[in-house]
DNA sequence: ACGGGCGGGACTGCCCGTTGGT
DNA sequence: ACCAACGGGCAGTCCCGCCCGT
């Protein structure tokens, strides 16, 4: 959904759970660490109020510390692993299956799951994304660039080229809807449910773009 | 398909064609000063390393005045009156033309204008928005603003509410699938029919998203 | 209190009363939209997100008409006749009398008067004043001055020289305890009686300094 | 007397004189530059027509860390450790003393030990404040802070309230009058003796603030 | 007198490279 | 060998002054 993990120093191996290793931890607690206090601060005296120094002050780590762990201010916010589960997903459907429908599979059980496990914490980035034009600007640039990741992805499995330009005006579309579906849900206060949303709008791109 | 004019100190009448006045005149010959001016330190020394600082002095103006002619950097690059154009275009279809059919002609016919006036600067546009992640995300995040206010013109008609979600991922689909033709078109060197490639991209997505 | 009245094209007569004139009613009415424009902004949006060019707008003039009202945009906040007005009392207060009652009485009855006319608006502005830092600081610097054109007036009265040590003292002091009067006040939630406290700021230093 | 020093990053722990650290002394010779450079540059060429873009050419540092050293422009030329210096001397008054005879011996020694250590500087700066707008009406706000400061350590050895209103009447006109003397002084073009001029203002505000 | 356009400069804040210290 | 501090660079904001035209 949004800016792939941004880890300090140079990307670990993308499949080692088992086991975080002790080091590990400690950069996981000051990572939530930031991304907490940022969110209290933002909280508190809005985004753009807000600045790096105050929050790395308020994580008791150095501002370059801050962006060790994070590319960018708003990728504090963002951050997630989104793409790369959503990636993961879709590797694991079929090759049988017709793309969108894999595309859907993956991209709802990603949702699902972040919905799950911290369902305050997307709440609150949503209704960010809405309210912060930096924000919204970011998102919509990251989706972009996820949605290059997974055409590449289904280019392998229709043998197609990486970059084919069918697959990839595929795949921005899936992920534009995904991004107003999100959009919408907080902009209605989170009332709806926000996997529904998703289907919804696929099927809407699945008709063929008919509105009447 | 990018940054709508920002003119210096709010927006004039929309239609005053008549006589642009001498006043205006002045304006415009300094707009076109700094984007020119723009254009030939990028060409000579790549976007990041050009400044503001210098496109003022190339432009024989001062630093503040960029700024009130284009609200950022990057809307040097690519502000234009594309989304204006398509909106105004897509207002003037037929009402009973099916959505997509009115978006199709109105999208292709401001892109074929555009590309009639001005081929060199959309070139040259498109590249950079090839090469420079800054240009590409902010392009990212105006086509999504133009896919709103598209999004509006299209509910109007349709008579349904402004933000209708199912007329909003219409949109989002239609100028995500525009985006990806014109990076397909600046990655392969300018080479395609840039309309040809449009209505290409259109058809796969009026197709329903089957890539097999 | 603050900011000397910043009339349009230099200082008119002080004493002049009777009947407006015509062109002075629409200058009256322009500095009141600006002003009333001002409060109505920052009420909403807090004072630094407040810009002057808003307020221009919100008062439908240009900015340069603003400054041409008033001098600083703090002033906006800040200006009033206080400082006139205890000017005036001041020199209309006997002879004889001790230099410190002669400031008392001047001083509590402009304050009075203000209290009176315009109590929503001192309330309002001394909030503003412990809130907002650069209030603050032009508030302490506006009294100083307000100070000094008291010093000249009392050494006028006394017999001194108009830049004598010990009157500039007096009446710095004299003028700080109002500041610090009218912070309590606010800070207070102006719930104590502000003349009351001027009193007693004026008895704490008419004591001598002596606080225990 | 002025803003109290500004330090890079935050403040260090104030008692730390053993050995002051590698670090340490180049910022000293940083600060001290551009200190340096200030005082040279606006007496060739006047406070207002020297920018900190060119302070910053003179000391060899770029523009932004002038300002990590010193908050505002305004501050190169006033900072000083004065008020640091008073809270320090008078915490080390004997608890029984009067609050006025405590702040007078405070203020004085420190006034003093300034006047020895850096008299050409001191002068530069009083002359400074008296001619230049904007560097009066930072030292009064810089004076009512310190006159806060001061507050607060009185009150505590007095055992009244930290922000007790008497306690900030009697410091505000004493950092008030403290203004005076200085202001007296670089206007009679330092002839006079300045401790002696603080005694004598204090004086007038033991008395009671009789004129005659 | 007013509008409006432009210049200038202080200041903020993000982000990054380097370096010194541990 | 790491790591935080330090400094640099630059975009961007806003206040305010000046001048020109009306």
């Amino acid at each position: 959904m949004a800016a792939t993990t941004h880890s300090p120093s140079g990307d670990p191996p993308v499949a080692a759970p088992p086991r975080p290793g002790l080091r590990e931890r400690k950069k996981l607690r000051t990572r939530t660490a930031i991304r907490r206090a940022t969110f209290r601060l933002i909280a508190a005296h809005g985004y753009e109020a807000t600045t790096v120094e105050q929050i790395a002050e308020a994580a008791d780590v150095s501002p370059s510390t801050v962006f060790r762990y994070f590319a960018t201010k708003e990728d504090i916010v963002l951050a997630d692993e989104y793409d790369r589960a959503a990636e993961t997903l879709l590797r694991a459907r079929p090759a049988a299956e017709p793309p969108l429908e894999s595309l859907r599979a993956a991209l709802t059980e990603a949702f699902a799951a972040m919905l799950a496990e911290e369902p305050e914490e997307m709440r609150q980035r949503s209704r960010l994304i809405v309210e912060v034009p930096a924000l919204r600007a970011r998102m919509t640039g990251t989706m972009a660039e996820t949605a290059l990741l997974l055409a590449r992805a289904i280019a392998g499995r229709a043998g197609r080229e990486p970059d084919d330009l069918d697959v990839r005006v595929f795949t921005a579309a899936v992920m534009g809807a995904l991004r107003e579906a999100l959009i919408h849900w907080a902009e209605r206060g989170h009332q709806d449910d926000l996997v529904a949303l998703v289907h919804r709008t696929l099927d809407t791109l699945q008709g063929g773009l008919r509105l009447r």
